[in-house]
DNA sequence: TAATTAGATGCAATCGATTACACGAAACTA
DNA sequence: TAGTTTCGTGTAATCGATTGCATCTAATTA
């Protein structure tokens, strides 16, 4: 019973050619009501459904497009694929999605793959060590939409969709500064992603702008896990004069943070406070709820998905957008010196 | 400068056929070693990409499969698709993600997209709210592989990869009884999905293999989120003979649930234990961990695969199988009275 | 009534790759 | 040397839908 039903198919059941099944279909106004009326019909009763890869085969457009992330099991990202998804998919448009793990190589292949099924576009994040720009440039030479979301790299008529990391780390240390901390220390991220950089600096201009003085020691360049979070807090701990805070640029390094900080039996937030990044799920629900910069992935999706979209519409035009979303502080326990109940 | 080279501009370039440009690029042997390896560097110097729509369509397969779940952004379910990823890649597959958001419209508007753009099969978690079992058995009579995992219908000729949750339900109230809880509690969800029914049941038997009564007030069916662990607790504390424990078919329930009998007063878990299920991340981060069942989805998305694999293998033999997977329980502090350190 | 025109449909090429079949030339057999 | 293989390529159809151009009929116009 391999029901298929092609126009083929309609066109031998009424006596008509396939041109004329395809333009009744697609409303062409040089089809005579009755005609039309008759194909539809019939279409519907053969259970037609129209063949994509043969229309995409002619037309040039496959309605898919490429999402490429460094994983796909972050909140972070599965929030934006799903915020991609809310705003491509009433359009027709599929998703396809791509893991890179953090890898040069399998992105590469990622893109090659997604260019070779000739996807309409690619929304990509991309990977932390990826140094070469050639892939990405074929991508371009191919005349296939690219948008760059969260993670970047910086090239020439490519669009992006980032969040203003530098305000993010300033509002996180300001309201360090606010909560009376005095020695705020701060736990970055590998330098290749400028992302970790704006944070920093954010950091860095907050402090010297409450007259606070930039003290080297008090940063340090970790991994972004739990684990790498307590390595951080037992070093800040070992210093002459230990900081009072931790601006940490991811949650997983807040939280290995605060076991640590614990450990060593020092109460939070009065002794110590503690702000995350990322605003990952857990933060909010731990009992000493954490203290993180929203980045508020579902809109970044959407607005990452439109931008595609206004690409499309003007292809003979060359777009380079850049959206900066505003990041949010969500102020809980882990930070909540002022007003505790 | 869209570079776009095809097996024509090959063959154009070489004076050759199109024929032999394709029968050198894919090592039929019938191809002289010197031309094939003439038309070799000249794809390579041409920068030949092979379009996958057009073989797509001459082979009537896309490499493509789509992928049905309730939410992209729950961590169960964005482990399974990444254990399909895992399984898939290599072999040239592409995941096409669809949501239902457990809404049985956009499931069967999802299901129809999938078969429309011709993917080779459907791998899929059936919606809370699906009911119509025709849009599945339509995906069945195009001959398209389908594979159900965690929620299934039980559908004549389909194979599924479950986890027993019957012996998950068993399991978390085994433990319950070892810690010495004697009047456990269960919050289950919405009986539509048998998943629900059958953790029930591991958990009645359980309580009668220990000479336990069942007791019909202890259990409360709940929605999966927090504000429903929180009513439900408020509910049983009323009872004339509260609880001392609850085993939970939801994480977020059970989480609600802690919080709820904090507020109370009552030390968990010393005076109450609680259990959840899913494993979801958050409960080994919290301070007070949860307990919880594991379902290994990253291994439930592989196996899905394999079985999909294996029914692609075997497209002339119907294959059912039937695959269930056994929960492992993570004992944290939520439910260890013994063995408190 | 003859000529023009609008309306509806058919014809055939196209998108890019694959493949059964045909064919010519070289090599081998008897 | 005539007959048979073998080898390497070319020819052309195919997958399913779309579309510019040609064609035919019927209706309108002069």
């Amino acid at each position: 019973m391999n029901e298929k039903t092609t126009i083929y198919d309609i066109a031998k059941a009424l006596n008509i050619t396939a041109a004329t099944v395809s333009r009744a279909l697609n409303n062409n106004p040089k089809i005579s009501e009755a005609t039309r009326k008759l194909v539809m019909e019939t279409a519907a009763k053969m259970n037609y459904k129209q063949n994509k890869l043969a229309l995409a085969l002619k037309s040039g457009k496959s309605n898919n497009v490429g999402v490429v992330v460094p994983y796909i099991d972050r909140n972070f990202f599965s929030a934006i694929i799903r915020g991609i998804e809310e705003e491509l998919y009433p359009l027709g448009y599929h998703v396809i999605i791509c893991q890179t793990h953090e890898l040069e190589n399998t992105e590469i292949d990622n893109i090659n793959a997604l260019l070779n099924a000739q996807v309409d576009g690619i929304l990509m994040s991309v990977s932390k060590h990826t140094e070469q720009t050639d892939h990405l440039n074929h991508v371009l030479n191919k005349n296939v939409p690219l948008v760059f979301f969260d993670r970047k790299k910086d090239i020439n008529g490519v669009s992006t969709v980032t969040i203003n990391d530098y305000e993010g780390g300033y509002r996180a240390t300001k309201h360090l500064i606010e909560q009376g901390c005095k020695r705020i220390a701060h736990i970055s991220g590998h330098w290749a992603l400028e992302i970790y950089k704006h944070r920093f600096n954010g950091y860095k201009q907050a402090l010297l702008d409450h007259g606070i003085s930039y003290n080297k020691d008090y940063v340090i360049k970790a991994k972004s896990d739990i684990s790498a979070g307590k390595k951080a807090v037992e070093k800040l701990l070992k210093l002459k004069n230990p900081p009072d805070a931790i601006f940490s640029s991811s949650d997983y390094v807040a939280l290995g943070a605060i076991q640590e900080l614990k450990e060593h039996g020092i109460k939070i937030p009065d002794d110590f406070c503690v702000v995350g990044f990322s605003n990952e799920p857990f933060t909010k629900f731990m009992e000493l709820s954490i203290t993180s910069v929203d980045q508020s992935p579902l809109d970044m999706g959407k607005m990452a998905a439109k931008v595609f979209l206004e690409q499309v519409k003007e292809a003979n035009v060359k777009i380079e957008k850049k959206v900066v979303l505003t990041p949010t502080l969500k102020i809980r326990k882990s930070s909540s010196k002022i007003g505790k109940k």
